[in-house]
DNA sequence: TTCATTTGATAACAAATGTTATCGTTTGCC
DNA sequence: GGCAAACGATAACATTTGTTATCAAATGAA
C-alpha cells in the first residue's frame, strides 16, 4: 500500500517504517459506518479499494457532501482536527480495504516531521489545494444550474457518476433523486 | 492601524517595525477595481475602513462570491499564492481606507517567520479556519432554502445586510434580485 | 432460484424561482 | 435644487424544481 510513495518522503528508511507501522489494515462491507454523527473523530483513513461517502443528516434527509475513492485520506475534518462532534456521518459505499491510524499517532508524525521544510511544506500546500476545491465546488452552486454541474461531474470526477448510485449524486448535485432522473432523460434526449 | 496588533506577534521591535513598514496606505472612492479579472494578483489589501466585494463575471451576470470589512485582509486568494490569472474581481463599494502590501514582500516576511513555531501555526490554523469557513458556507447551499440562508446572513453577519447594496446580496445567496425582495417581503408580512 | 430490497424512470401536480417590465424612491453629482 | 443613475418593490407570466405515487429493472441474500 505504501512503497508507492516512499520516494516521496525524505526519510530514513527507520523513521519511513515507523510511521507507516501505525497504520492497520481492515476489510469493511459496503455501507459500514466509520464514523457516526456526533461522534468525535480519532481515526484518519486511507483507502486502498472501494469507495467512501460522507453525508449529514439534515431533518431526516441524506445530503452527501463528498466521495472519495483508492489512495484518497478521509476524515471528518473539522473532528479530527478541533475535536468538536463530527457534523457528518463518513460510510463505505462500496466494500472496501481500508488502512486506518490514530490521532495519537499522527499528532506524533506531524511533531516530528515538522522540523523537515520539504514536507511542512507540503502540508501546507494540501491544506491550500483543500480550500480551493472548496472554492470551486462552491463557485459551481452559484454559477452553474443543476444540469450544468452534472455535466462537470462527468467530465472532471467520472469516477463518481461510474461508481455511485444515482439517489448519493443528486443529494451530492443538491436536486431531488426525481430531477436528476429528468436531468439525465432530457440529455440523452437531445443527442 | 497595525498598534492593536502589536502584542500578537513575538517579534523585536526592530522587526516589528520592519515589517509594518512594508505596508502602503491607500484611500480610494466607492467601485474602485483593486484587482482585475485575468491579472495576476501581487497585492494584499487590509482594510482600515469601508468595504470590499469579491465577484466573478458569469456569461455577463455579476456573481458575488465574498464580501469583507474593517480589520479583515483580502486578496484573490488563489492568484496571490499560485501566481494564476484571477478569476474574479475585487472591488469597494463604499469610500474606504486601506492598506495594501506587495507579494514579495510577504513572502519576505514569510520566510522570515517561518522559524517561529507560534507563528507558523497561527498561519496554519487561519488556512484551517478558511477552508471551515468555506465548508460553512457550501453546506448551506446544498442543506438550506434561500429563505433560510437570507436568515442566516441577518443573523451570522449583520454587517452585510445593514451595509451591502441588496443586488450584490441576491447574487452572494445564489437567487435573483426579485426573488430576494419578494423574500423580504414574504418575512415582513408573516411578522 | 426466489423473494425482498434497492435503485431508477416517469407522470401529474404543487411550489419555488427566474424573467421581463414598470414604477417609485433614493443617491450622488454638478 | 435638479437631473441622471442606481436601487428596490411589485406584478404577470414562464420555467425550473420538488413531491408523491407508481412501476419496472437490478441487486443481494437465503
Amino acid at each position: 500500500m505504501f512503497t508507492q510513495f516512499r520516494n516521496k518522503f525524505p526519510l530514513t528508511d527507520e523513521k519511513w517504517n515507523e510511521y507507516t507501522s501505525y497504520f492497520n489494515r481492515i476489510e469493511v462491507p459496503a455501507k459500514t459506518v466509520l464514523i457516526e454523527e456526533g461522534e468525535i473523530s480519532k481515526k484518519l483513513f486511507i483507502i486502498e479499494k472501494g469507495c467512501i461517502r460522507v453525508w449529514f443528516n439534515n431533518n431526516g434527509k441524506d445530503l452527501t457532501s463528498q466521495f472519495f475513492f483508492e489512495n484518497q485520506s478521509v476524515a471528518s475534518i473539522e473532528s479530527f482536527i478541533k475535536k468538536f462532534p463530527s457534523p457528518v456521518v463518513v460510510e463505505t459505499i462500496e466494500p472496501s480495504v481500508l488502512w486506518w491510524i490514530s490521532k495519537n499517532d499522527v499528532d506524533t508524525i506531524l511533531e516530528e516531521i515538522k522540523e523537515i521544510p520539504e514536507l511542512r511544506d507540503r502540508l501546507i500546500n494540501m491544506l491550500f489545494q483543500r480550500t480551493f476545491d472548496y472554492m470551486k465546488h462552491f463557485f459551481s452552486f452559484i454559477k452553474d444550474s443543476p444540469t450544468q454541474r452534472y455535466l462537470s461531474l462527468i467530465e472532471e470526477k467520472p469516477q463518481i457518476v461510474q461508481r455511485v448510485p444515482q439517489h448519493y449524486i443528486a443529494s451530492y448535485l443538491g436536486v431531488s433523486t426525481v430531477h436528476l432522473s429528468r436531468i439525465k432523460s432530457k440529455l440523452v434526449h437531445k443527442k
